[in-house]
DNA sequence: CAGAATCCGTGAAGATACTG
DNA sequence: CAGTATCTTCACGGATTCTG
C-alpha cells in the first residue's frame, strides 16, 4: 500500500521545521508473532520479523545509510542513489517516515526545500548499519579470495 | 533465477558430510558500484548494496537467525517458520548456500537427512543479527510508548 | 526543487501436487 | 524425510507524466 495515496497525513505538512511527533503516526510494522520463534514464547513480537519487514525493500538500507551521514535534501538523496527514481524514493521516504525512522522537515522557503534526517529511532539503527558494513566488507574479502583461488576445482 | 532448476551443482551432493568448499561456487551477489556512494570512490563495491541484496528476501534474516542457534534439519526449519512453504524454504536455502552463507550436509542414512548450518561467512553475520535484534527490541519499545501515549495528537 | 498520479514489468513468495 | 515442478498472485519497484 505504501505505494498508493497518502495525501499528507502526518504533522510534517504544516510547514515549519519542527522536530517532534516523529512517531505514533499509527502506521507501524505488521508485527507478526515471529512465526513461532522459540527465543521468546512469551508472546512478544519478534525483533527479527520487525527488522525484516523494514529491510525487505530494495533501498531501505541504502537510504538509511546515506541519511546516517547527516540530513539530506530530496535531490541530494537522488544524486546519491541515481538508480532510484523520484517516485520510488518518495515511497521509501514516506515508508521510513511512517515507521518513525526518518524525519521530514519542510522549510517554507521560496525555492521549496525539504530535508530528511534520521529520527532518534533511525539513529538507533546505526549500529546495524555499522555491522552490515563490516560484514559486507568481509563478504567482499571472501569473494576476492574465492576469485584468486578460482578454478582449482 | 534462484527459483528455477539447479539440479545438484555444488559438491554437497556427493553424499558425505564434508565441510569444505563452501564458497567459490561462482554464484556471487551482483555487486554493483554502490550506486554512487561517496564513502568509497575508489571503485570498490558497496558493502551495503551487498547486504541489501542478501537481505532483500522476506525470510533471509529469519532463516539465518534460526540457523545461528545451531544446525537444523529441513523440517526443523519448517517447524520454526510455519508460514514458509517447502518450496520457498528450499529456494531461500539454496540462495543462501549459493552465497556461501549456509552449508548443506547430506547424511546418506536410511531416513534421508539433511542438515543446514552456517558457514564461516554465515557465522560472521551473527553480529549483524545481534544488532538487528537489539534495534528491533528498541523499535518495539518505542511502539509500546507510542501506544501508551496514543491520542495526544 | 519536491512531489503526486498512473500504468506496467518483474520476480519473489505462496499453493498445490508429485517424487525418491 | 526432504525435496521438486508448475502455476498464480501480488507487492515492489521503474518509467512516465503532471503539478505547485
Amino acid at each position: 500500500m505504501r505505494d498508493g495515496k497518502v495525501a499528507g497525513s502526518s504533522a510534517a505538512d504544516v510547514g515549519e521545521p519542527q522536530g517532534e511527533s516523529d512517531f505514533g503516526a499509527g502506521a507501524v510494522l505488521g508485527l507478526e508473532r515471529c512465526a513461532g520463534v522459540e527465543a521468546d514464547p512469551s508472546g512478544a513480537p519478534c525483533p527479527f520479523v520487525t527488522a525484516q519487514q523494514l529491510l525487505q525493500g530494495k533501498w531501505s538500507i541504502l537510504v538509511l545509510h546515506h541519511l546516517a551521514d547527516g540530513p539530506l535534501r530530496f535531490n541530494q538523496l537522488r544524486r546519491r542513489l541515481p538508480q532510484l527514481t523520484a517516485a520510488t524514493l518518495t515511497s521509501q521516504l514516506r515508508y521510513l517516515e511512517g515507521h518513525g525512522m526518518v524525519r521530514r522537515q519542510i522549510f517554507p522557503e521560496v525555492p521549496p526545500r525539504v530535508e530528511y534526517s534520521l529520527t532518534d529511532l533511525g539513529e538507533s539503527f546505526k549500529p546495524v548499519l555499522d555491522q552490515i558494513q563490516a560484514w559486507g566488507a568481509r563478504y567482499l574479502e571472501r569473494r576476492q579470495s574465492a576469485e584468486a583461488d578460482d578454478g582449482r576445482g
